[in-house]
DNA sequence: TTGACATAATACCGAAAGGTTTCATATAAA
DNA sequence: TTTATATGAAACCTTTCGGTATTATGTCAA
């Protein structure tokens, strides 16, 4: 199973959501906390079904998940999703330092 | 200087680079060595015109860097660009995998 | 020089992205 | 119950995206 075809199917999705600056403005700011979409929006320029749209591409992606709490639905940050990208960028690891990809085969096996 | 408006103009056209499969499985083919356009459009299930488009997207970010050779076009791949969106990410290491991110401090300390 | 090959460049098309406004719904508070 | 608040959802608009076909340019080879 190669890195074209592996786990595509959960890639494409997360990839989309990052590929927008205030979806990755988004996830910086729920890396500090949930926030419901009102307080979200107040950061942008932009009006909030704007920014309801974006939170609906990163929940696409599994990058974001909300939970109803009363009127307000939190946004929690689920970093899992995030994972999926960072993987799919570690086989390039090689490239850029041989020898942190080694140590983190030594880390994975002995974990 | 957060990670929101950080160095925000390199990683988006990386990002946007990395949205399309098409374009990761360029990336990924052209990690096992240089290729020529035409040879790189073979694989695929499109135009040649329309591969060209995607390695201008992938030069946008720097991704992909091509030089002349002969009446060809060599396109190879820049893996510091990769690096600039796996950076990016790795601000949310601390989230799925603490250990490792201690591990790569103390590398990077120690290098 | 002529012909074939590798790519660049342009114009065009349909669909999706990113935004707005407007209206509807559900909960909390007065 | 009424009113204000928090969100959802639909319709619409403009720009960008991903693709095509076509034409032009530059280089190798006969």
């Amino acid at each position: 199973m190669s890195i074209h075809r592996g786990a595509a199917d959960q890639v494409q999705p997360v990839f989309r959501a990052l590929a927008d600056p205030t979806r990755r403005a988004i996830i910086s700011m729920l890396a500090d906390g949930p926030r419901a979409i009102a307080d979200i929006a107040a950061e942008f320029d932009m009006t909030r079904p704007a920014v309801a749209k974006h939170l609906a591409i990163l929940k696409e992606g599994g990058v974001v998940v909300a939970e109803a709490q009363g009127r307000e639905r939190i946004n929690r940050l689920n970093p899992d999703a995030l994972k999926t990208a960072a993987d799919w960028l570690s086989h390039f690891d090689r490239f850029w330092d041989v020898r942190l990809a080694k140590l983190k085969e030594v880390v994975e096996k002995t974990s």
